[in-house]
DNA sequence: CGTTCCCTTGACACCGATCAACTCTGGTGG
DNA sequence: CCACCAGAGTTGATCGGTGTCAAGGGAACG
């Protein structure tokens, strides 16, 4: 994250980490002080290809980035969106190559952080690697939301924007009340997120505005009644794991 | 697993960890000498019900088990089977309540092995700790691969035998050839799983078998020939991360 | 001012759900 | 030994949701 002064901080990733787990006394300090290398990624571009064996843990700064695979067809399916303060590519602990590849959806900056540092961070603070197993186990049951959700594509698009919502605002405004985000990807990334047409999430977009569920204008998304659309879209952020049920607040 | 002599052993979990990574001396007493209860569930009944939170690790010895959840609507949606060797409940190491459940399938048998001693493990026998990453890792993959399937039933099902044949045949006869395995579930619960109706699956399994890519009778599959099932599956076992290519032998 | 994405909307085809009926098998009890 | 029953497999007819194809509109940018 680029700080008022340009400065590229490991703010997200600490962000993420201390919503998982209590931090001890220590840890802060301990990722602050990781060495980091720093990756720009354009647009479109692959931050990681499908089979590279990869030897850094990626962490999202800034930009939004995703999980992808190919279909037989040839058609592009995302398994998974990657926002500030998510990482990738845990692989390496295992020195497996990577089953699939990391695209940036948006303009994106990364930080590379090379195994050997992971690994002593783990060593030296435990409450680390137990919060690293646990964002693991949040990644899987976020994807096992998605395998559950396919049926009614109208629920499953609404599901998306409460599960994006939920994560971008993890332990701040927890109040009910309209909310705002920017939504930098086009309807067509959303649809290979879904399994979708993007002529098909258009149409469920639609709905959902004729509905006064969400408002969209120019990248930048509304809910105006965000328990309304989670009971559309029968989304229970309880999966995703927010410590103190989602009064996520230090 | 029950031997000749009617005793249980985690014999299916360590062959399971073996092909995951090299263990070293040492390793393989260690879990040989792990204390555990004994689970015996009856097909149709939860083993782990949804909000639980475990304090044991539960790896699955004789029998098919699965994770499921149930959907808005009350029908149930299996998101991953679980096979002689698998576990689960790692949720047990941060302290997180399920946020799915485990069924058996079949009439099981289980290992219920305490937090504490895994933990011991682990930090006695450190490539145990990486194969239990690593098993996470490919269960991820496993979910990854049925979202990318989401198309195309005849070729979701294949797929899906083509994955029960290399999790059950992982390091035996990797040769081509006829291939036979028991398929001891019922098509209503693969419908659960790939998110079609049974109806369906039976259409599908028509298809499949009028194609001459398998033959099921009495519960029993037949795959006469597995290179021409898994082409027809688009199925490639890389991301299922087999040590040395699928020679899992040690 | 033209080009390039991306969003938007319409018409039609097709896959898989639904509903319904029937078969087959194994088990249980008379 | 047979009658019955329950669970699973099998097949047909119809309906709806989503893909596909196509055309147009609007905004950003050179």
């Amino acid at each position: 994250m680029t700080g008022r002064d340009g400065v590229v901080t490991l703010r997200p990733f600490l962000r993420k980490l201390s919503q998982l787990v209590q931090l001890q006394s220590g840890d802060t300090d301990a990722v602050e002080l990781l060495q980091f290398k720093i990756a720009q990624v354009a647009r479109q571009r692959d931050a990681i290809a499908r089979g590279e064996t990869v030897s850094y843990l990626y962490v999202v700064l800034e930009g939004w980035a995703a999980r992808y695979s190919l279909r037989p067809d040839g058609t592009r399916r995302i398994t998974g969106f990657l926002l500030p303060g998510d990482f990738c590519g845990i692989h390496a602990v295992c020195h497996a190559p990577m089953d699939h590849a990391i695209v940036a959806l948006t303009d994106c900056t990364l930080a590379k952080i090379e195994l050997t540092q992971v690994e002593a961070l783990v060593a030296d603070s435990p409450m680390i690697g137990r919060a690293l197993w646990y964002a693991k186990l949040i990644d899987e049951a976020i994807l096992r939301t998605w395998v559950l959700n396919s049926s009614d594509a109208v629920r499953t698009l609404a599901h998306l924007l409460c599960e994006l919502d939920a994560r971008l605002h993890h332990g701040t405004d927890i109040e009910a009340g309209p909310r705002r985000f920017d939504l930098p990807i086009t309807q067509e990334q959303i649809g290979d997120a879904l399994g979708l047409t993007s002529v098909h999430i258009n149409r469920c977009f639609r709905h959902l505005r004729e509905a006064d569920l969400v408002d969209i204008t120019q990248g930048r998304l509304t809910i105006p009644d965000v328990e309304a659309l989670r009971k559309a879209a029968a989304f229970d952020p309880t999966y995703l794991h927010w410590r103190g049920d989602g009064s996520g607040r230090r």
